[in-house]
DNA sequence: CAGGCATATACCTGTCAAGGAATATTAGCA
DNA sequence: TGCTAATATTCCTTGACAGGTATATGCCTG
């Protein structure tokens, strides 16, 4: 599991990053607030800790986990000529955003309602 | 496999999805340009098709494939929060960008290269 | 130093997705 | 209409990984 990608294809260990973006947490805390049994938790920090996502600090029994930024970088670097792509379809965009509002929505069912008809372009190859 | 996430896990349709950006590209295109058989290329275009990321157009026996841009807002949606934690890091944003010039480096292995052990705080529970 | 917390690790199991090979489908052409 | 090119689909096998349960490790406190 390599790369960055697959590292954040977890559902778990995306709550986790997200959870600690506003502070450091212990994994008891963790477990809680995530409703996960501790040795997930403490699997999942070490793939995390291991792609470089978390780092962690000693405190007594417990580790406190942070999350360290490098990684996320990667991730940036690679979605930065698809950003320059979509300039071009910023009205596109904004309807987007638009419908975004209403919390974490899954699939975007709501794509291409009723779209036209993929256009036969005719003609071609020998 | 719902998750745009886990969608772009894949390193090959993470390819895929980079050479369409440039352009539209057939599926023979794609075949011949990553030198991946032609099922796998297809199964992955279904994948990547059924998640929104692409769009086809018929054009006589082939199909043409270009990108869709909304799932990325997803990701750039997930990502937002984690940016404004490291834009406090700003200093060490540079020295990353600075080593990432030679090309597509696999693993950041030049991370802590020999930084200081983590500090016991001491103290705490009970 | 015994007991108890907090966390990590080991082992096992089931699931699921990717790849390979073969075949189906669709469209253009002779 | 039969042939060929381009693409899609099916079936099968295999490997990786996540979850569960049990257990190990480290550290603190009385």
């Amino acid at each position: 599991m390599g790369s960055v990608f697959e590292i954040i294809a977890e559902p778990n260990r995306r709550a986790i990053l997200s959870l600690l973006v506003s502070s450091q947490k212990s994994v008891g805390d963790i477990e809680r607030r995530l409703r996960m049994p501790q040795p997930t938790v403490s699997k999942h920090l070490r793939v995390l800790r291991e792609a470089g996502f978390v780092e962690s600090t000693v405190d007594a029994q417990r580790r406190l986990y942070r999350l360290n930024p490098e990684p996320f970088w990667e991730m940036e670097a690679w979605l930065a000529p698809f950003r320059r792509f979509w300039s071009g379809h910023m009205d596109a965009l904004e309807r987007h955003l638009e419908r975004m509002d209403g919390s974490t929505r899954r699939r975007t069912s709501t794509r291409n309602p009723v779209g036209p008809q993929p256009h036969k372009t005719r003609r071609r190859r020998k």
